[in-house]
DNA sequence: GTCTATACCGTGATAGAC
DNA sequence: GTCTATCACGGTATAGAC
């Protein structure tokens, strides 16, 4: 009682129903388990947040401006050094990935479940629909301006079609489910977001221009 | 009365679970609402398939030999057109996708609402260790050596990172989460499957060839 | 064998007392 | 902020109808 602990019981509580919802999904864990896993008394996520379905907005808006500012910061960062003809594919790709790689590597846990966490919500036909778009559509509508530069030869379907298989091998990126280690025998680990960016980019890049390059 | 629906009950739980499990999970899900969809007493569910755990393996297990064999058919096929040299990675990749397109459109829901549900556990990172590997890895290891025949030269970690960008695109693709309709304004939709598979496989195929012919 | 009605008992979210 | 009560709902078992 005398030492107290240093992060404070709302933040436990963030932190755990980050961690569970993410594993588990929204209707997989109960407010006791959160309340279990931050070490505090039940009623306390709802003094604090209210409904649990406000506790898991709460959850999933605590993290995303920061994101947002930093992919943002990392796309201006590389048009700037592109200059005038604007970066390349290749370029506005790893910006739009890498800083999810800084998040998931900073040791602290709370970033790699926040991120699992948008995987499970962007694949649910319930929950993709009702909460991707209010957080996340600004920052992927300037990615894709970007890219409209970078190939202004491309159909709009194109470049969306294009997005859309980037943000699926993205998706299961973050969810972060093992799979991999197993297929591949220990070869590859889902951990290695490293290896996941480094393999992803040019993947994904050389869809892009193939894609949008050639007319069907 | 006189006139008998001619969906037996058994069945039509399968199919109302398959829907429901699909859009909501596992834990979003109560057998009473599987009971309703299908217009029987809740016991029966109980009666056929036992525990919820048992009727949702059920679901998953119903459709997974037929899909397997349908994927397995068309790689063969594309194999034996190919000749000695093997099929190439657009053809391997197209053996891939196509019979889930097929089966997407049949009209009847059922199939939509089972890849629905494959994509939900191999995006979970709870069930996809749990569930995906027993009916999925034989089929993947199949595809996966006829692409290192069609890549001869490309490292083994790189086929396994390449396969799971893949996945992705398609995990997301068969999620069928309506949001590639909201980013797009229109110009694209998550129900047009032959345009997804029609550009995933250009794209993924250019991934590929990309990411397995370059030494890093 | 197939199916329904119903009861049981644990657990969940939430509100109100303190 | 915390503890406890409430009350609905969930999974499951049983008894028996057709």
């Amino acid at each position: 009682m005398a030492e107290k602990n240093p992060i404070p019981k709302r933040e436990r509580i963030l932190d755990s129903a980050e961690a569970l919802f993410a594993e588990h999904g929204y209707d997989g864990v109960t407010l006791r388990q959160i309340a279990k896993g931050a070490g505090v008394d039940v009623a306390l996520a709802n003094y604090h947040f209210g409904k649990k379905l406000d506790l898991f907005q709460a959850v999933f808006e605590r993290r995303a401006a920061h994101l947002n500012e930093s992919r943002i910061e990392a796309l201006h960062a590389c048009q700037a050094k592109a200059g005038k003809k604007g970066p390349s594919v290749e370029q506005i790709i790893e910006a739009f990935l890498r800083p999810l790689e800084l998040a998931q590597e900073t040791g602290d846990d709370g970033w790699r479940h926040y991120l699992a966490l948008i995987a499970y919500i962007n694949n649910s036909p319930y929950w993709g629909p009702r909460m991707m778009s209010q957080l996340f559509d600004e920052l992927v509508q300037e990615f894709i301006s970007a890219l409209k530069k970078a190939l202004p030869k491309a159909r709009d379907e194109d470049i969306y079609w294009c997005y859309h298989n980037l943000s699926g091998a993205l998706t299961l990126t973050l969810a972060n489910t093992g799979r991999i280690d197993k297929l591949s025998r220990g070869k590859c680990s889902s951990d290695d977001f490293q290896a996941a960016y480094d393999h992803m980019i040019p993947f994904t890049a050389a869809g892009f221009r193939k894609v949008c390059a050639s007319r069907s």
